[in-house]
RNA sequence: AGCGGGGUGGGGAAGUCAGGUCAUCCCGGCGGGCUCAUAACCCGCAAAUCAGUAGUUCAAAUCUACUCCCCGCUACCA
């Protein structure tokens, strides 16, 4: 394991609530993994940005009469207060309109302009004289020439999912009047003289998933095209050029180079220095598997194009999207759940257990469902681990007034019982160094189930010879659960440690810590109580009704 | 249309890359036990020709070919 690692999670877009989605795919994967890596000793920093520009924020910034930059700032807020009350701890975020970012991307602009990686380019594109813009794709619609189809975007029918080469009855989406075609100049990468060099990159890096790397490798095979690279519209970083007034760069031109200048500013502030730390740094970026493209050809080609100043990916975790009720996620019919708005209802640990326990490393979809949450965590969490913990601490109260006994000797049962704490640091760290976190925390619930068993079968109430080496051995478990549940849990983590009765914090401590007995007989343990409350069947079909188009 | 991923006891999933050690886990059903614990926990039982067909192999849920279903992505949705 590198000793130092760069995390981010894909730039949420600021012009909407956090929900459940985005959480599930990339900031809690990417939060866990940062908070196993430190326990490892690793110095790891995660960053992360408000991606704050682009045709969308620019017309909802008018729809609501604020400013652009009135409108980011509010969801900037709003985002990390959201993040910060689901535990997902960044040590610096920040945002794409920064003036370190804007500096950084017109350098980098300049840079690969230099070395003749871009040109300019006269297209024609749609424009609308009512609104007194060019309409990007997604801003035309009108019927698909294949299906007929009515209402299509420009560059996609939903119906038939072929890309229109020219769609019929084009109108503007906003004010719905014919738009005009319209002479512009813009800028445009060369992605496919990258083409070589990406494919050599994909299969040199043994980290990158399987999946995601034959699917990508077939978009190159399939031939790249150049990427126009900007936009007419006033609210983006501005093209340093002369000649290039009004123009901006496109969102995915920018927002990705605020992973570099968010660490380079986090990092220079800190007194390190940043380039030299990012070189020799593990870099990840997790991403939900719709921005793969982006991420694996736009973000790539274009750190080659820099000629590897700043170093490329190690890690792209792409995760799949979250169903909910096994139905798409889709705020407009208001089938979703907003992430501060579930954190109302549970705790945040609830969501964290649920969500890592259902999201494999694989770019399938998962699903969220009330039914799935509500058993896994009556059952799991809360039967299986949190039981285990209020047993094993609450039998020492009643029978040891809190105080672990002298052992004796081992039999069979606590030499096992042994050998799986000494086990569980390399157990559960081996599957989470691979990513896989669903299993990782599963190998901690079967830790917790076997003891479950372990203290079922040694009948300490009847306080017969053993009785000392169970609790002992017991309580050095939970201790043991404490440490391996913090990435997950962390705040379930640390509660258990205060009823442990044991000085700092669960973060003080070392990854490798939980495979040790520390609790020595003599120690004393707080106060104890269940750590968790059940979820209510009454409760879950409220929530159940709560989805859906508003009666 | 192209590309990708799936179909495993009644429900939900893991296992498939590296074939045998494998049919596992959670819920549900049935029967028993225990009482430290949040009607919790522990033990046992019933229930799957691992979508279908053909093939490779001493051996297939796992590899190959074809077929039938489901789902996702396709360049401004995590």
């Amino acid at each position: 394991m590198n000793n130092k690692a760069i995390i981010t999670s894909a730039l949420p877009y600021a012009n909407g609530e956090i929900h459940l989605g985005h959480v599930a795919s990339t900031y809690l994967p990417a939060d866990v993994t940062t908070r196993f890596l430190k326990l490892n000793g690793v110095e790891a920093y995660y960053v992360c940005a408000s991606d704050d520009f682009g045709t969308p924020i620019l017309i909802q910034s008018e729809k609501e009469g604020k400013t652009p930059s009135e409108y980011v700032a509010h969801w900037n807020k709003r985002d990390y207060d959201d993040f910060t009350a689901f535990n997902i701890k960044f040590d610096f975020f920040y945002k794409t309109s920064s003036p370190e970012n804007i500096a950084f991307v017109q350098d980098v602009f300049k840079k690969l302009n230099d070395s003749g990686h871009i040109y300019q380019k006269e297209i024609i594109q749609f424009y609308c004289k009512n609104d007194n813009k060019f309409l990007p794709d997604r801003y035309v619609k009108g019927v698909c020439p294949y299906c007929m189809a009515e209402d299509q975007y420009s560059d996609l029918c939903e119906k038939c999912g072929r890309v229109p080469e020219e769609i019929t009855d084009p109108k503007c989406s906003l004010c719905g009047q014919p738009p005009t075609k319209e002479k512009t100049n813009h800028y445009f990468y060369r992605l496919t003289t990258f083409g070589n060099d990406l494919s050599k990159w994909l299969d040199g890096n043994e980290h990158l998933q399987k999946d995601v790397k034959k699917y990508v490798q077939n978009w190159i095979t399939s031939g790249l095209i150049d990427w126009d690279i900007t936009r007419d519209i006033p609210w983006g970083v501005p093209v340093p050029l002369e000649g290039a007034e009004g123009k901006v760069f496109y969102g995915w031109f920018d927002n990705h180079l605020a992973y570099i200048s968010t660490a380079m500013k986090f990092l220079d502030d800190k007194g390190i220095n940043g380039k030299e730390f990012w070189n020799s740094a593990d870099i990840y970026h997790f991403i939900g598997k719709d921005i793969v493209y982006h991420h694996y050809l736009f973000l790539t080609s274009m750190r080659l194009g820099l000629q590897n100043e700043y170093k490329l990916p190690d890690f792209i975790p792409t995760r799949g999207h979250l169903t909910l009720q096994g139905k798409k996620i889709s705020k407009s019919r208001n089938w979703y759940i907003g992430l501060k708005q579930f954190l109302e209802y549970y705790p945040a640990d609830y969501l964290r257990f649920y969500l890592v326990s259902i999201n494999p490393y694989s770019q399938d979809d998962l699903n969220f469902d009330w039914d799935d949450f509500t058993t896994r965590i009556n059952s799991e969490l809360i039967g299986n681990l949190g039981n285990f913990i209020n047993r094993a601490l609450g039998f020492t109260k009643k029978t040891f007034e809190g105080i672990v006994p002298e052992t004796e000797k081992f039999d069979e049962k606590d030499s096992e019982a042994e050998k799986r704490i000494n086990c569980l640091a390399t157990d559960v760290g081996s599957l989470m160094e691979q990513n896989h976190l669903d299993r990782a925390l599963k190998k901690i619930m079967e830790f917790s189930s076997h003891f479950n068993q372990y203290f079922q079968h040694k009948e300490p109430w009847k306080k017969g010879p053993g009785t000392a080496n169970c609790v002992f051995l017991s309580v050095n478990a939970t201790r043991s659960l404490a440490i391996a549940m913090f990435p997950f849990m962390p705040e379930s983590s640390e509660e258990i440690w205060k009823q442990l009765g044991l000085e700092e914090t669960v973060e003080n401590n070392s990854w490798k810590d939980m495979s040790e007995m520390k609790i020595h007989p003599g120690h004393i343990l707080g106060e104890s109580a269940p750590l968790f409350v059940k979820v209510e069947k009454t409760d879950i079909e409220k929530h159940k009704t709560g989805l859906g188009p508003a009666e």
